[in-house]
DNA sequence: GTGAAAGCGCTAACAT
DNA sequence: ATGTTAGCGCTTTCAC
């Protein structure tokens, strides 16, 4: 690349001599090293401000080993759950001076290369939302003494970094409660992928909650399968040609939910009046339905301030924090 | 920050040492810029990957003014054109060695901020998806020619920078023709909002490709309005209390699609024996919906090429592209 | 084609 | 508290 075609921006030197102090006491002003806001601090903010002054971060970050961005790797970005962590993550790291390098990785050896280009890059912490079935822990382990290193949801593999992850035996409980205060006396469980490790807790925190809420449930009503429409359609279908029927479905995704709602409609039943749904995730069908999807919604506020709170703490001091997530009810599961 | 604690990462003084070469040599080789793969090509490459060395970006950004970093900056994650773009991008970018830097920016003034604080970090290029209504044309300008600039979509606001876009006349060619292909004969357009110049255009061309396939359509049939499933709905239940009603219907985004098909399915017609439905953006819903929804595609794959292909040509040669989209044929709108 | 050496802009260490 | 100075690791002249 040809040198910067207009004027190239000022240094830390031109600022110094307009204020007419040390680079050094400049550095310190501008990085708030500095406690006082004397006659000093303002002829310095006042120059920078005139030269309209930046500090050039290749050269920070060369002296001082701070880079001032935060690494964040993710499956995807169409990935629901990803896309509303990075709106909310990219606005708060941003109001610093901090700036987002994003790496996307649909599988282990993909995301593994990512952290490791982030790593390289010597990022101020690594933020990762690991792929299904992905265990990342080698990769982890290679950099946790180096950078603090925050795995937001999915199952810990690696006992030497920290852990932010979703309470969801309260959503459970949440959803349950819900249910049984409108009504609802009997309640089936269309879970995730069977293989999964997580599908079958979520099972048992069902059945858990199901017995202390005094509902029923029935063992043939309950299936594991995929997280898609198709499934969540045929499961519904299924499940009305047997000899009876629960007043609730509950979801272990959004789109099972959407099929369930597109099949109860085939079918003649009215959602929510004979029959309630519940979905998870909050992804945008939810709100899009008809009638609207009651939902579980990640917070993402408080994963954001959790994870970002681990990484101002510095490498070494692994935590594992678990937030409660959010009910949204709509129309889907409300009495009318 | 304290000092590394593990092992510091080998400098390329250490790589020149064991290779038994000056540092510029490890240099030049390494980046590439020496032409020969002799034996000293082999020994500087062998030491790097026994050293497991990989440059310093900083210092190497301080040296050369080449961070090797792409900024993008979107609306929001959540936006579906910006993810599905960011699926597409990130690993095109991230094959070589570059990294992406990513801003969200809701607003024109939060998209400004973003592209100030990127470019302040001195990214070798800028991507932009402006969020509707935003003219970013100041900010652009400020830097045309300092770093290449592409926005990508939108309306062109700023003559200094280029631009990759959706041929969308080519899209309802596409629409229009395939409709007609499956022996539709009139046709509805719903279109986006009112006071959008992209709606408008949108209609002029809808209504110049039904001209010239030969179609039928009513002024009282087609309607602007928001992109909702609420409107959809309402949308179609009002088309069919009419006098006509029209063979197909087609849609300025998925989700009033949607709402057409809820409301086409609550009057008792049949997509798509009845009544064709064709939407807009293939967003996630559109291959969800049952059946499911014949929707276009923007060509992510053909935007990424070409955006990178102007970054690469550098800044001072701003161009226009226009891509032609993909019209995803699924059920809603094939006779069967 | 290769090596020696300068220096990018900044901050940390040290001296005052 | 402020200034002086060295040097972070690399790329790029410049000389050979």
């Amino acid at each position: 690349m040809a040198k910067r075609a207009s004027k190239s921006p000022s240094s830390i030197l031109e600022v110094a001599t307009l204020a007419q102090v040390s680079t050094a006491t400049v550095s310190r002003v501008l990085s708030g090293r500095r406690t006082k806001d004397d006659d000093i601090a303002r002829r310095v903010r006042r120059a920078a401000a005139d030269l309209d002054y930046s500090v050039n971060y290749a050269a920070s970050a060369l002296r001082s080993d701070v880079t001032n961005t935060i690494g964040l790797v993710i499956p995807s970005a169409t990935d629901s759950f990803s896309a509303g962590l990075l709106d909310e993550l990219e606005p708060t790291i941003d109001g610093g001076s901090r700036q987002l390098l994003l790496g996307i990785g649909a599988d282990e050896a993909m995301q593994t290369d990512r952290i490791d280009a982030l790593c390289s890059r010597k990022v101020d912490g690594l933020i990762a939302v690991t792929s299904a079935g992905a265990d990342l822990s080698t990769v982890f382990d290679k950099y946790a003494d180096e950078i603090p290193i925050v795995q937001v949801g999915g199952r810990q593999r690696s006992f030497r970094t920290n852990m932010v992850s979703i309470d969801e035996n309260t959503a459970m409980e949440a959803i349950i409660r819900h249910l049984a205060g409108q009504g609802v006396r009997s309640v089936a469980y269309l879970a995730g992928k069977e293989v999964s490790f997580e599908s079958a807790e979520l099972f048992a925190m069902f059945h858990t909650q199901v017995r202390a809420a005094g509902l029923a449930t029935d063992s043939d009503w309950n299936r594991f399968g995929d997280s898609t429409v198709q499934r969540g359609f045929d499961c519904t279908i299924r499940l009305f040609g047997e000899r009876g029927h629960p007043d609730a479905i509950v979801c272990a995704d959004d789109t099972i939910a959407f099929g369930v709602m597109m099949a109860l409609h085939a079918l003649g039943m009215n959602v929510p009046e004979d029959i309630k749904v519940v979905g998870y995730n909050d992804s945008p069908i939810a709100a899009a339905s008809l009638p609207t999807m009651t939902s579980v919604r990640p917070p993402y506020h408080r994963i954001v301030e959790e994870t970002l709170r681990l990484i101002e703490a510095g490498p070494g001091h692994p935590s594992h924090v678990s937030l409660p997530p959010e009910l949204i009810v709509r129309a889907s599961s409300t009495k009318r």
